[in-house]
DNA sequence: GCAACTTAGTTTTATATCAAACTATTTTGC
DNA sequence: GCAAAATAGTTTGATATAAAACTAAGTTGC
């Protein structure tokens, strides 16, 4: 960490502005910029703890929702995980390679399909869960008692932002 | 909206899970699943109201952090921003590109060199923060008078998960 | 009952990000 | 002072995500 000193001592030069003397300037009250460091961080994390193991970050929402809803639909995926429906085409991809998951026809609608966790799949996603939750505890450590606020406030930029 | 209303009344299927009946599942508590959805949602507010001019998300804090700690080096503003520092050379190529910032080498570090905005810099500076001070202020309104509280979860969050 | 619109899913393209490997320096420990 | 370790910056490769364009299928309005 040691830093660049002597250097702003030199006479042509505004300083050599080092870590410990940045300014953040608008940004440190910036709701957006400490979204982004935050979650960031815990993603970074999350990556971290299902590392280890032969999982993958995305798998863990995909997967859980496919647990609790059997006969989901990918657009119906897409919308309780928040994402693009283009993102989820290549993870049920991935989840199917590895018969995780299985798919099933929807009468009465060729273009869709229905989702389920195969006996390997809950397996799987017994083992994520674990990690899941680990991760989400320590989040809970940071926040104390202020969870509850947090998921509320959290809850409405997401859904009203837009 | 229409959902697929009469598919659950076919026999040999668990039901196709229509949108209005998806259970989250552990998903509903989980600060990093809301961190997630949050930090998206306002990014991508952020790109609407930045996008429409010729402007880049990515640019704003970068220039920000440039024009408030003139003399800032690539690996400080990696640091200040939060970001790996891989990802400051191109935001920095491109911003050379433009002509809004400029390189100066650091008297006795050969390997770094200091960085400070043109005036065509500062001119960009100004126009993206009028953007990115009324996107935070649409996050302000939705937090209301919680914001305090929700920036200190959310700079612990960011300080501590690792 | 057909044309127009809408919706589900996929593919392609673009951006943001991290991580690892690499080069060129600088600093440190004897 | 020199070898080893650390640091600054870049490049390359991987993943997460959104957006747009596309195909196929369903729904709606006369």
């Amino acid at each position: 960490m040691s830093e660049t000193i002597g250097k702003a001592a030199d006479a042509g030069n505004a300083g050599t502005t080092s870590d410990r003397e940045i300014h953040l300037g608008p940004l440190e009250n910036y709701i957006g910029f400490y979204l982004r460091l935050a979650q960031n961080a815990s993603f970074k994390a999350f990556k971290r703890h299902t590392g280890e193991g032969d999982l993958r970050p995305g798998w863990f929402a995909i997967l859980s929702l496919i647990g609790g809803n059997p006969g989901i639909t990918p657009i119906a995926l897409s919308r309780a995980s928040g994402r693009d429906k283009s993102t989820i085409t290549p993870v049920l991809r991935d989840l199917m390679r590895f018969h995780l998951i299985a798919r099933e026809s929807v009468p009465g609608d060729r273009r869709s399909y229905a989702l389920s966790l195969t006996p390997a799949g809950k397996e799987k996603l017994a083992r994520l869960s674990e990690h899941a939750a680990r991760h989400d505890a320590e989040l809970d450590a940071l926040v104390g008692g202020r969870k509850a606020e947090l998921l509320a406030l959290l809850r409405r930029i997401a859904a009203e932002i837009d």
